[in-house]
DNA sequence: ATGAAAGCGCTAACAA
DNA sequence: TTGTTAGCGCTTTCAT
């Protein structure tokens, strides 16, 4: 099988008799073409298997109905359940999705909305770390920032203080006089929102918060943390996200730890696993996939802002002090 | 801030006093411009921020500097870490990377290779369950199958089969006399694989082999399987994967099962934080990212057919039968 | 070494 | 309702 040349409107045209500018009518604009005429192209279209050349078409129209979506870690669940929502809304659109995986480096995010600007109609950019603050570098295209307000641009926010407030409180009614906190990555918003909700509601209650630094927000990376928390001397933990709090847990076992009989563990976002661990994680439920649904429709409205809010969700991983 | 019509090659040109062929070749053939014009064009370019429009460039070249990747689930966290690692290798290679998550859908499959085919150089197809009997929806552009030797065309596979084999004797050498193997999905060449070799060594070894059937690859569909594990007597389990080995150890501690004293679980791949759980997951570790980024180079070279190989890792949950 | 001109495939005025 | 024309931004002969 040769190359075969790509089939064009021109081909189309000529096999139907017809004018290019009409076959483009047929299908642009169908009601602008006599019923009779707009079959038949229809048609030879089908016969042909004739699909417009999306880079042509945008020349003209100034549009490429690419949408990329910027994201710290596509290896962490929340963020692929995040992605896996935004192509399926993406897909409904026509659009395609190009994805960026910055690996967590925040000059990498900047450099691909400056590379991509012109590539792309518009950006989702899942929990900025910098972006945010260059805002220059998106040129003209929109934007939508997810986990992340901007003045003056889109965001979908995921709330999740409130939630938090609720999870120390729960902590506290238990008896817990100790949290430790593991904090998630410097430039995030969320991980900014949920560590002021602890700060605050430890103040409100008096429970004494140990606030730890974790290297990544991954399951690794917390489970290597627990001696940090286990010197601290609380017997409650609270994670940024649900995979580090699983990690906590793991950690915890491999020390011969029980949970929640030693230590409490608690995260701060949610994974579909959390559910089927053992113990069951208690954590803050958050709609991931309606985050990603929404950050797709805000960029072709052209919306203002979505908020959304997490909740607490006491499973098993949560409980009174046993010692 | 207006609009600001993006700068075209047309202004480089009028700014450098020369004409835009000049620029064309400046940029895409340095060694045939003056030297002295070649830097007066380059440092204007910086100055004016010119990125070429790649459609117009695509239009022309027929080349669109996009790679699509196909993946069944993005959320499964063997696709995410080959995704990252192809993603790496494209934006390397100064290629964008359209992503699309076909949900375990056959269909989606064929239907994204139809409709991508004009607008992308190559594809990247992880563990194809249908496209490989369709080839003709690639029409004439490169794709690499990964996990799936296909004729006539370049793949990257992972063989696991011998590691299998090590993982099967590994559990008779503990005295185990009855395994149950949860099945992976039903098109995967990946998954047939690693059955067959399961098969295969039983024969040999004469240990029962209970094959289940298992919805979806995942934790959560794994977890739910357990009560038939149970049923089945069998003392060992090996899993499709490690999502789902992670699964079912989490539906036997929910039964009160010691893994590895009443039941040894294995998985037939690896995910990052198995080596964390407790227990500790054994399981066969396969080069997730080194697939991924030998595809992107596949797909650039037009090499031939790549193989890798898992094997086993004996950690925590396996061992000898104790009742 | 550079300029001139043609043209990639399509859409969008404008005419008829 | 349909045809004509121009042109999106770029690369690439072909001249010079």
């Amino acid at each position: 099988m040769q190359p075969s040349r790509r089939v064009t409107i021109e081909d189309v045209a000529a096999r139907a008799g017809v004018h290019a500018g009409t076959v483009s009518r047929a299908l642009n604009r169908p009601e602008q073409v006599a019923p009779a005429t707009r079959e038949r192209i229809e048609a030879i279209v089908r016969e042909l298997d004739f699909v417009p050349n999306r880079a042509a078409r945008g020349l003209i129209t100034g549009r490429t109905d690419n949408v990329a979506v910027i994201v710290p870690d596509i290896t962490n669940p929340t963020f692929a359940a995040l992605v896996r929502a935004a192509g399926r809304a993406a897909r409904d659109a026509d659009l395609q999705l190009l994805l960026v995986d910055t690996g967590e480096h925040d000059e990498e995010e900047v450099r691909a909305a400056r590379t991509l600007s012109h590539e792309v109609d518009g950006f989702v950019v899942l929990s900025p770390r910098r972006l945010h603050r260059e805002l220059g570098a998106l040129g003209s295209t929109p934007a939508v920032f997810v986990n992340r307000p901007v003045r003056g641009r889109s965001s979908v926010v995921i709330r999740t203080a409130s939630a938090v407030d609720d999870a120390v409180r729960h902590l506290v009614g238990h008896g817990h006089v100790g949290l430790a906190y593991l904090g998630g990555p410097k430039g995030s918003w969320a991980a900014s929102e949920r560590r002021d909700a602890v700060r605050r509601t430890s103040r409100d209650t008096g429970i004494v918060v140990h606030e730890l630094t974790v290297g990544a927000p991954t399951f690794e990376a917390a489970a290597s943390t627990v001696d940090a928390v286990v010197a601290s001397g609380a017997t409650a933990v609270l994670a940024f996200n649900g995979q580090m709090a699983l990690g906590v847990i793991a950690g915890l076992s491999q020390r011969g730890m029980a949970v929640p009989g030693d230590v409490s563990v608690v995260g701060g976002d949610d994974v579909p696993m959390a559910a089927m661990t053992a113990p069951p994680l208690t954590a803050i439920s958050v709609p991931t996939g309606e985050a990603g649904a929404r950050a797709v429709e805000l960029l072709r409205s052209d919306g203002p802002r979505v908020e959304l809010a997490g909740t607490l969700v006491v499973r098993g991983s949560s409980g009174p002090v046993t010692s």
